[in-house]
DNA sequence: AGCATATTTAATCAAATGATTAAATATGCT
DNA sequence: AGCATATTTAATCATTTGATTAAATATGCT
């Protein structure tokens, strides 16, 4: 009665191989869907870059689609879950959440520089598969950095401060492909350009908010 | 081959139904190119929104890709041959050009809301073939406005408020799509606050270059 | 009308692509 | 070793997709 067995038996393969060649194809996936798009990519160029092939890729994730999911969900939470603790932190002032957001918020991109155009190109082209997952519009509506924005700024709707922060943080890593492909700028004074500015947005947006 | 002998002969036809035809074809191929992408436009989808059939669309452009480029040469000149002349006119102040593009170029925005992210996002998906089409690189490092912009804040790199700038007109309709999918704003509501954000984005601009 | 040319259609091709299958191999357990 | 199960491979399928072809139709000119 080998029943038991079955369980714990194939764990050692699993911790082992299974583990590392799963992870393996979703490291592939994460460059390969990243790099190019959901639908430019090929589930071959996902098992080419996993050092890997085909079916293996379709035993362990049913389907591209599958995958891709997990992949993106991955990356929605990387590129939002960041705003959220500091967003809704009832014991920073507001000069406060600035500074915090543009030091964690750009230490992220820098370190994620393709994942806002990545993202916000996926959701675009599948609007409808996104709504589920984040609830941004109630957490961003109802978080207490608007609330001190509207405080501060009554004449100003809030929302247009937060798109002036999170833009001036984010647009840059948007227009960085055309910067480069124009040869506007390279990638190490990009770098240093990016860096430099953690300082100004937050001087910017004190300033915005100032009377 | 289309190109065989314009000349004479059957320059009625051509006239009337060819560049109908065309257009067409070109309008359809705008409005899904847009709105899917390249990777996930087929050609057969561009045939149906064009009301006619798939070796037509090869008839007069060859190719998928070569009417990607003609669209996609249209939606570049669109995002950026705007900002050319007033970059460049000698004859305005800084505090004149900030008005006339903030005036001009959130007029196109709001009449070409899904441009941006489609062609950042296209440019990034392939970097070479953009290089030659424009040369956004030289026009904008030697801009007046960025020697305007350096007169005024020596301290400051140029390209950092020009980013802010343009970022604060881009980047709401960058992130749009995910402020509607995650119900944060409806269509009516981003109308009208894209319209407030106009004088918004002028006084902010002429804060940040104050002294 | 009749010819030459342009335009359109239906049918088909070849390659690419996501997915599956069946057989082979590896692994851990008793 | 021998079994049960997990993993991997090679071959193949069915569909999609970009593109082509050849025949049919329309148009303007004389």
């Amino acid at each position: 009665m080998p029943d038991q067995s079955y369980t714990d038996m194939a764990d050692k393969t699993k911790n082992e191989d299974n583990l590392n060649t799963e992870e393996k194809f979703k490291e592939a996936a994460r460059v390969v869907f990243t790099r190019k798009g959901y639908a430019a990519t090929k589930t071959r160029d996902i098992a080419l870059e996993a050092g890997s092939n085909l079916a293996l890729l379709n035993y362990y994730f049913r389907s591209k689609e599958k995958l891709f999911e997990i992949v993106m969900l991955e990356k929605i939470t990387q590129l939002f879950s960041h705003l959220g603790p500091t967003l809704n932190d009832p014991e920073t002032t507001l000069e406060e959440k600035i500074e915090r957001i543009a030091d964690n918020y750009l230490d992220m991109l820098l370190e994620n520089q393709d994942l806002p155009l990545f993202v916000l190109s996926e959701i675009r082209n599948n609007p409808e598969g996104f709504g589920k997952h984040i609830k941004v519009g109630t957490i961003l509506k109802k978080s207490i950095l608007v609330q001190q924005l509207a405080e501060r700024k009554p004449d100003i709707h809030p929302i247009q401060l937060f798109l002036a922060f999170i833009g001036m943080l984010v647009f840059p890593f948007i227009a960085k492909p055309v910067l480069q492909a124009s040869g506007a700028i390279n990638e190490v004074a990009f770098d240093q350009m990016m860096k430099d500015r953690r300082q100004l947005v937050k001087d910017w947006m004190k300033l915005l908010i100032s009377n």
